[in-house]
DNA sequence: ACTATAATTTTTGCATACAAAATATAATTG
DNA sequence: CAATTATATTTTGTATGCAAAAATTATAGT
């Protein structure tokens, strides 16, 4: 018999552009209420219109960008409402992630989020914060996965596309970063007890004040804005789309 | 200054035909495991492939069909690992739904939720089991409406959506019908004194009640297959697809 | 100079055309 | 005749073309 050949049929061209897209949306490349002009993206990424459009119709579907009837797509934009309420269904997912883990958890894997949170604590100390945002989010991911739900991966990992385009991360005061930080160690304590109803606890309080940050981040940006548009009025022409 | 021209902006094809696609997996006339064929829709729909295919890529995004790289789009079909995982979720996306319905809700409302719980009463005691299905779907879209949580009503409708496209309705015996009532009942009362709590835990029992009535009757299902396949092999060549 | 209207350009939406892959059918060989 | 290879057909994936809508610019009128 002859050597079987493996076929690596690299990813479908809109497939591609979708993962590359969704790099550019969740990055900031492509601002919250910035426009996608097909023209031309198709010659940034160097493919024809068609699978670019299948590609945004994806992520129309995902909640990352809003499709505007004959006016082509823009990235998703959220106001204050729309960031309440979802963080408000991240932290009901956290707490599902949580709850279930507890339950379903492997001893290497709660070894591997030790671990995960010992690196944290590193780059806390160090004041990391790059390092820290990775770490955290491996962690979180990591819970996740020892939920072991694959829908729930993939909802939780929809609706946090979303608020990670928002890219609210650097300027957390002292106080709030030592406190998140604090949480995790009570995450760590109740994965290892596999107390389910003390996990999913903390992760609700740690998403809400999570969500309080970013809210009052929000606030302050936008009142930034105002300040800057009274005396210059040409900074941001961004309209408001909802999600 | 004339009357404003009211635009009645029809929606866009792909839109239009994403509409009807999930009505026909949702309602089970392209069943689970199904091939989609383009040339074929196409015709049917009478649109070209172009916004059919923009389409089926919007539903492969909610999850209510696969994509087979160069063998083009099936209807998801859930083995019992997925549906078991999708309810978990659902469960717990109601009793979130249920948590925020009893803070936010309206004494309005409730009124409308209470009668819509009168008729389905009236359709038990008829015995008319469609009727019963439709006023369920509506008392639990009007609970999850009256969390006033529009990214947790997008969600649910997603991850519900892919339950529906099960078609687990009708065989509901009399005890498990009678049992569900009752939980109904249970709900109005937990939503009448606004005790979140309490409607939340009914809400997921609910849940876990149907997710055992749905995996029971798909174990029949299952059984019946291979009977029936011992002695013809023809009746079903619906092959297995992961969702 | 400012507004309103008209002409122009750009951009989106859909259909079609062509290429590549997959599937089905026929032919060939042991 | 079974198994395999070769050929034909179908189906998917991508690019291009054209029409309609929107945005932009130019023009006219007050």
């Amino acid at each position: 018999m002859t050597a079987q050949i493996i076929s690596i049929p690299r990813a479908a061209l809109h497939e591609q552009v979708a993962y590359r897209l969704r790099e550019l949306l969740v990055e900031g490349a492509i601002a919250p209420g910035a426009k996608l002009n097909e023209r031309e993206l198709s010659l940034q990424l160097n493919v024809s219109r068609t699978p670019l459009r299948e590609a945004i119709k994806m992520l129309a579907a995902e909640g990352l960008v809003e499709l505007l009837p004959n006016r082509g797509a823009v990235a998703v934009s959220l106001n204050e409402q729309d960031v309440f309420n979802t963080f408000e269904v991240m932290a009901g997912l956290e707490g599902m992630s949580g709850e279930l883990a507890a339950q379903r958890i492997t001893d290497a894997q709660l070894g591997e989020i030790k671990a995960l949170h010992f690196e944290m604590l590193a780059a806390h100390a160090r004041r990391d914060l790059s390092a820290y945002y990775r770490i955290n989010a491996q962690i979180h991911r990591a819970i996740n996965t020892a939920a072991n739900n694959a829908v729930l991966t993939t909802t939780y990992a929809q609706v946090n596309a979303r608020l990670q385009a928002l890219r609210f991360r650097s300027n957390q005061d002292e106080a709030k970063w030592n406190r998140a930080v604090g949480e995790h160690g009570q995450m760590i304590d109740a994965l290892s007890k596999r107390d389910g109803a003390a996990l999913k606890a903390v992760l609700v309080q740690h998403l809400h004040h999570k969500r309080d940050v970013v809210i009052e981040q929000i606030r302050t940006e936008a009142a930034k804005e105002i300040t800057s548009n009274s005396t210059s009025n040409s900074t941001s022409k961004v309209e408001k789309v909802s999600a």
